[in-house]
Parts: structure tokens; sequence; C-alpha cells
DNA sequence: AAGCGTATATTTACGCCGTATACGTACACC
DNA sequence: GGTGTACGTATACGGCGTAAATATACGCTT
């Protein structure tokens, strides 16, 4: 939408015999657009987190007041699914990128793959999938995540299973992906500057008597499990819920 | 603890003689305590949801002005992970409730369906779980979590895994866990009271040309997999992970 | 029983938040 | 060149989290 829009950003030509601004001028080149907004708003995110993320402040990070904002989401509340239509959308954009996959089963790796990449790249932004994506009513959520369930859904039909069978495979697939990347995306560590391991990671705050086991786990907890341990996972899963093998 | 307070709401023998209430004096029988004030937080969220939940809200709940809050929980942030804790409190509390479990295994099939319960409970409360308790470091959660920590890397140390498989089996086990009851325990239904299950479910919001796959299925969707695909799923994974066989 | 120290709750105030409403301004089109 | 409309601003309101100062009640000691 909106793709036809010339410009973006002060380039040269302007200023020149330009008097002194009026009231009502913008104070930047370009006019706000959604795209425009909320590609603002997800960078104040991922750059000082959700909750630095209010109207005023991303109306001052546009140049612009608050109550504009209302012109390309209704509501705050619309603004976050705003953001995780975004992380969808980026989504997309790297699938398609990629090469097709030879069989439902790597296609499904590939969009849990993707899945990951592009919360990897937002780890910030993560928390709104639980909040918001998953709150609203299946019908209510953006196009864009309704686009990736009918994707993951035509997967699954070729692996032969039933309606049900779809149905429960597709929870199974989402919850596993969803918790995968907001157990792994999060910090386990508590002292980033620390150079002694256990002072990093916090360990003096467990008291050793009764969480002897977490103590000595925990450097290993801090280690992430990456794709490969997503993939895993997904295996297991998969060969349960469609009777096949991986 | 607190378990020796007599009271709870204003009964009978009050009342009589008692000169017109000053300034300062309780507006309820009984003082705040830690327990109260998450007790009551927790039914304020269950009952209304996490978005009514304020210092001056509860406050007026417990009778109490919102300052008054603040000797119990550091900051309204403190207090959401107090809920937290008080989660997990529960949890324990159930399962000590159980007999113990024949096998590690057992186990933690134990441990996930008394989690599934608490948070079926409590749904209003599980977006916390994603948005609090995950956001901290391990080592500062609270020592209720941390208990429940603990007492699942003992069930894993027990199949024989070495650390570096009892942590990638833990994340395993807690992402499967979280999303389960995350993408389980929100609604998939548009419209309740509509009588018409593709209305119910709001399919004339989906472009039947774009998703096509998706309208077919929802009524499907629209199931939960209740308990036995939280099992199912968590043996697959188990299986994996621990390459023993259920 | 009196008095005092401390634990507890209130009062007041500040700055930020989301957003309803009313208003200005600039641009597209005739 | 005038006008309708899309876009952004101005102003205001009530609620929020919470810092600081203040008032009150309770448990001890004597």
């Amino acid at each position: 939408m909106a793709g036809e829009r010339a410009e973006e950003r002060s380039g040269g030509a302007r200023a020149a015999a330009g008097p002194a601004r009026r009231a009502g001028d913008r104070g930047r080149y370009g006019r706000l657009s959604r795209e425009r907004v909320l590609a603002s708003a997800l960078e104040l995110v991922d750059r000082e987190g959700l909750s630095a993320l209010s109207m005023r402040r991303l109306g001052a990070e546009l140049g612009v007041e608050a109550m504009a904002l209302y012109r390309y989401a209704d509501s705050k509340d619309a603004l976050l699914d705003g953001l995780v239509e975004a992380l969808y959308l980026e989504l997309e954009e790297r699938l398609a990128r990629e090469p097709a996959a030879p069989s439902w089963r790597a296609g499904l790796h590939r969009v849990a793959r993707a899945t990951y990449d592009v919360c990897l790249a937002h780890p910030q932004a993560v928390p709104l999938l639980a909040t918001r994506m998953l709150a609203v009513p299946l019908a209510r959520r953006p196009l864009a995540v309704l686009r990736d369930h009918e994707r993951v859904l035509t997967l699954l039909r070729e692996s032969g299973l039933d309606d049900a069978g779809v149905a429960a495979t597709f929870r199974g697939f989402t919850s596993w992906l969803l918790g995968y990347v907001a157990v792994e995306l999060r910090p386990m560590v508590d002292n980033p500057e620390e150079s002694d391991p256990a002072f990093r990671l916090g360990l003096h705050h467990m008291p050793s008597r009764e969480l002897p086991v977490l103590r000595e786990t925990a450097p290993a907890l801090a280690e992430r499990g990456g794709v490969v341990g997503l993939t895993e996972g997904l295996d297991a899963l998969l060969d349960r819920f469609t009777g096949t093998q991986g």
C-alpha cells in the first residue's frame, strides 16, 4: 500500500528561499505512513525495549505530535498488533528470498528457522507474540499472521493427516516454535560485565542448600540450543504427531 | 505463612460502641500482608484481566490507599513478579497433595500436568510467564520458580543424561510446556454468543480466496488439545532428547 | 498505666501516559 | 483561484506509577 509515494527523507533541493517555518509545517520531509510508523516503532522497541514505546515518544521519534499517529493506528493496542504484523511481514520477506522446500517436512523446518531468525533479530518484540497475537481470537489476527497459518496448514495437509490431525499438529508446531523462541531469546546471564562465570550467572543469589542441582547445571543452562535444538525438537514432534519418520 | 491470622472480612462482633472511624483507621479488619496483597491481585487479574490491575485499583480492592502496597512490593513490576511467584506456590501446593511419581519420566509428566492445571485456573495470568518470568535472568527469578527448576532438573538427572544433555532437555521441557499453555489457553472463538459456528469463529473475516485451508481447518483448530496433547508432545520430546523410550 | 519507638497507612504532588475533541494548514483538483 | 479533504496540531482530561512527607496505631519497656 502507498507504494507509489516518491520521496523519503531530506535530500537537497529544499531550504533556499523558504521563509521561517510556519506552524503546521512538518518537521521532516516526507509524510507519515503506516509503514513508516510501524518501522519506527519496531526500531524503537529493538533499541530501547517495549516499555520505551509510547505514543508521545514514537511521535517525537518521527518529528510529529503523538496524536498524529492515530491516523495510522486506532489505538496503542492496535499499534502493538501492527508490530506483530510487521514481524510476520519480515518473515514473509525472508521466506520469499529462499528457495522452496522439497518436502512438507522441510517446508515446516524452513518456516520454523525463518521465524527463529526474525525473532532473533527482534528479541525485545518477542513477548508481543504471547501477549498480543495469542490473546486475540484466530479470526482477528493480522492478515500476515493468518497467511503464515495458511502456509503451515497447507504443508501439514501434504503429510496426509485429516483435519483433526492437522489441527493437533498445528497446535504442536506453534506451541513448540513460540515456546522455543520465548525461552531461548531471553537473558540467562545476570551481570554480563562480570568476568567470573559464577558471578556472571548470579549463582550467589541461589541458596546452595536448597538448589544444588540448579547451581551445578546453571552454566550449561546459560547456553543456547540454537537452531539445532529447534530442529531436533520439531522433528521429534512431527514424527509423533504425523506418524512419519524424518 | 501468616496462617495464624484469625479473621477475614467483617463478620459480626465489631461495630458496637465504635466511635466514627478516624482517619488512619483501616477500612477492613486485619492488616495487609504480602500474601493478602498477592492473593487479591491474582483474584483481580482472574476476574478482570491483567489490564485491570493497577496499584490504585488493587488498593481499593483491599480497602487501602495505593501507596500502602509499596510496603509489600517494591514496584508494580515486583508485584507482577509476585504474581508469578504465587502461581508457582500454587503449583507446589498441588504437587505436594499428590503421591510421588514412580519414575523420572512420570515425575516430569506430573509437573507438566500440574502446571497446566494451574494455568488453566488462571488463564489471564499466563502471559506473565513470558513477559516477566522469562524476561528475568535465571538467578533473579522468584524462589518458588527456582525450586520448580530444581525439581525438574533433578528428575532429568535421574535419566542418566550428562549436564549438557540435562540442560538441553530442560530447555525443551520448558519451551514445550510454556508454549503449550500459552497457545492452548487463549481464545480461538471470535464471538462466543453466536450460534452459527462459522460466525462464532469469525470466519467471515478471513478472505476465502487467500486463506482456503485456514477456513476449512478453523473448526478443528478451535478445539483444545488438553492434557492429552501436552502429554503426547512431551513424550515425543523426552524420547528424542533422552534417548529413552516412554 | 504511661510513654515511646517503630511499623504501618495516608496525603500530597509530579510527570508521564492514552486519547477525545476541536482546530489549523496544505495540497489536489476543478 | 477557490474549495474540499486529508493530514497534523493544540489543548485538555482522567488515570497511572511512585517519591516524599505526614499521620496513626501497635508492641514494649518501665
